[in-house]
RNA sequence: GGGGGCGUAGCUCAGUUGGUUAGAGCGCCGGCCUGUCACGCCGGAGGCCGCGGGUUCGAGUCCCGUCGCUCCCGCCA
């Protein structure tokens, strides 16, 4: 028989001569799955009978006596063997069957592990684990909130925190210094891979600081984590600043495991006679490529490659093989000699590499270009086996332009500090005390220095379209706060879930969340969200209208 | 809100141009096996082909709708 519990398996042997019929009788009646107490001798087992392949394979239990303590049904897909992996349903219908499996397991073990060091380190770092409402004020510009009716004061409604951004900053002007929090955040959104609507995460700020001071213990924070989950991260950090992660990576999130960095060849086809090119320039676009090595690739998969750019939102897609001196591309005909021979030097063309390149407003290029880095490491296999790369992104701008609402919003959150004053007039311009933690390829933290003057926050209001009135009815509490004494203070906060599955190697946050919801919101395990009772709903003051009432 | 993929036995999947009685592996049940550990051998049970409608002499297969799972875009300060 092989005995499960949450640190492995191991052999128990029953022997005749040592638990008698009944015994053997009891080890004929187990099943898969079937909880057994037993006990015995543990011992060597003959040089025959080794298995080299498991962790216990050179021992077994020789079984004195043993008892069936519950009986288990045939489980819906099987624990242990080589059958595949169940589908997403059931795997979250039956949960606690999942997580039996050694890899869901032993994910659920490296989250702990994960937390525990986390904890560890701030505690001897002088942090204070301080916690905050989770029943709070909606303050929306950011994510949709959930809401929570109030009984007692009908017709209001509590919001879930989407972070304990404004809490921790008033532990700051509380004079807290250094705190920290493992906790529980809502964002009433569309879920992904790396997104549920509830969340953890790591959420820390300390006072008298300036961004330095802030990067330096996180370094020594994350290098400490991952290291007791068996993670090196060599120090300092690599850091990149915003512009350039774009321009050379086109992501803000660079993934450094792998190259293929793009070039700009906007001066080398700027008046060029090939109208794509010229047009784009003209239009105040570039042209940027990258260099995606010598490869052998069909027509078709050329096509491929320019439908995927198009998916990304390129008008299109020139690729182009060296050969010789020249270029094999449907443009070449219109490409000069000195262009191809610049361009092929700025991106150090070798005979047979393949080259993309894309005219377009910078954004989008670096957008398509960004977005093709990542394809083209995935198809050729670029990025190094269990490699790992860290690295802040810097620099951020203050604020950006959301065309869909015509005005400009915050790109970290209204609290960040600008780096100098603010031009009202040019809001593009401003900097951010910002910074990114980005983990091969995925953002698993932010954070900045924060405002800690009320002018400066007045200032950074009126810049995003909020007025002192606004500002006062739905920040006042933080304005006044800041009247009170604020020490300069910035913080960070980081995606537990994100952390752990990538610690883990595996592709989403279910995998290393317990009891995680379906990718539409639902728990197939609990049935939440469910219909409430009329009472319930009389008691807050709620009538649904018929067209939404549950079936 | 939009787009892609998937839905067939308990699980993972195959199923040809629409054509006989819908298959495989694993699991499950029964039997055999005194050192197995992905055991082996023999036998067996198990199907609303997600659901509803349509086309057709005939639908797992084609069409429409719908539900569920999933990935992506939007969204996520």
């Amino acid at each position: 028989i092989d005995l499960r519990d949450r640190t492995g398996l191991v052999q128990l042997v029953f022997h005749p001569d040592e638990v008698g019929p009944a015994g053997i009788e009891l080890a004929h009646r187990l099943r898969a799955e079937d909880v057994l107490s037993a006990s015995g001798a543990a011992i060597r087992r003959d040089p025959e009978a080794v298995n080299p392949e498991l962790t216990t394979g050179e021992f077994e239990v020789r079984v004195a006596s043993a008892d069936l303590l519950a009986d288990a049904d045939t489980p819906p897909f099987e624990v242990e063997g080589f059958s595949g992996e169940a589908g997403e349903e059931a795997r979250l219908r039956y949960r606690y069957i999942d997580l039996r499996r050694e890899h869901m397991r032993d994910g659920i073990v490296l989250r702990h592990r994960l937390v525990a060091a986390i904890r560890r380190f701030l505690d001897d770092e002088g942090f204070l684990d301080i916690e905050t409402p989770v029943l709070t004020r909606s303050t929306p510009e950011g994510a949709r909130d959930f809401l929570v009716p109030s009984r007692l004061q009908r017709g209001t409604f509590y919001a879930l925190p989407q972070s304990p951004q404004l809490f921790k900053q008033l532990l700051m002007v509380a004079g807290f210094e250094r705190y920290y929090q493992i906790v529980r955040c809502f964002r009433d959104e569309d879920l992904r891979s790396d997104r549920a609507l509830d969340f953890t995460q790591l959420d820390l700020e300390m006072s008298f600081v300036e961004v330095e001071d802030v990067l330096a213990l996180n370094e020594r924070l994350l290098a400490n984590v991952l290291g007791a989950v068996g993670i090196e991260v060599p120090l300092p950090l690599r850091r990149i600043g915003y512009d350039e992660a774009l321009a050379r990576f086109g992501s803000d999130k660079p993934d450094l495991r792998f190259g293929l960095e793009i070039e700009d060849l906007t001066e080398v086809f700027r008046g060029s006679e090939f109208n794509a090119f010229r047009g784009a320039i003209e239009a105040g676009g570039v042209i940027r490529a990258l260099n995606a090595g010598a490869r052998e690739l069909s027509r078709a998969e050329l096509d491929g490659l320019v439908a995927s750019a198009q998916g990304l939102g390129a008008k299109g897609l020139v690729w182009a093989f060296r050969e010789g001196e020249g270029w094999r591309s449907p443009v070449a005909k219109f490409l000069s000699a000195a262009e191809l021979d610049a361009a092929s030097g700025a991106l150090d063309a070798g005979e047979g590499d393949l080259l993309l390149l894309v005219a377009d407003a910078p954004a989008m290029a670096a957008r398509v270009l960004g977005g093709l880095r990542l394809q083209l490491a995935e198809r050729f296999e670029l990025v190094p086996a269990g490699s790992h790369q860290l690295c802040w992104v810097v620099d951020w701008p203050l604020f950006e332009h959301s065309e869909a609402e015509d005005r400009w919003t915050a790109m970290h959150h209204p609290f960040t500090s600008p780096s100098g004053p603010i031009d009202p007039e040019d809001p593009a311009a401003a900097r951010a005390l910002a910074y990114d933690a980005v983990w091969n390829g995925a953002e698993i933290g932010g954070g900045s220095i924060r405002i800690s003057s009320p002018e400066v926050q007045q200032q950074a209001f009126a810049a995003i379209g909020i007025g002192p009135e606004e500002a006062e009815s739905r920040f006042g509490f933080l304005l006044e706060a800041l009247r009170f004494g604020a020490p300069p203070h910035g913080g960070i906060a980081y995606g537990i879930d994100r952390m752990a599955a990538l610690a883990h190697g595996v592709d989403s946050i279910r995998d290393v969340i317990a009891f995680p919801k379906a990718a539409s919101g639902l728990d197939p395990l609990t049935g939440a969200p469910a219909a409430v009772s009329e009472l319930q709903l009389r008691e807050l003051g709620i009538q649904l209208r018929d067209a939404q009432k549950p079936a």
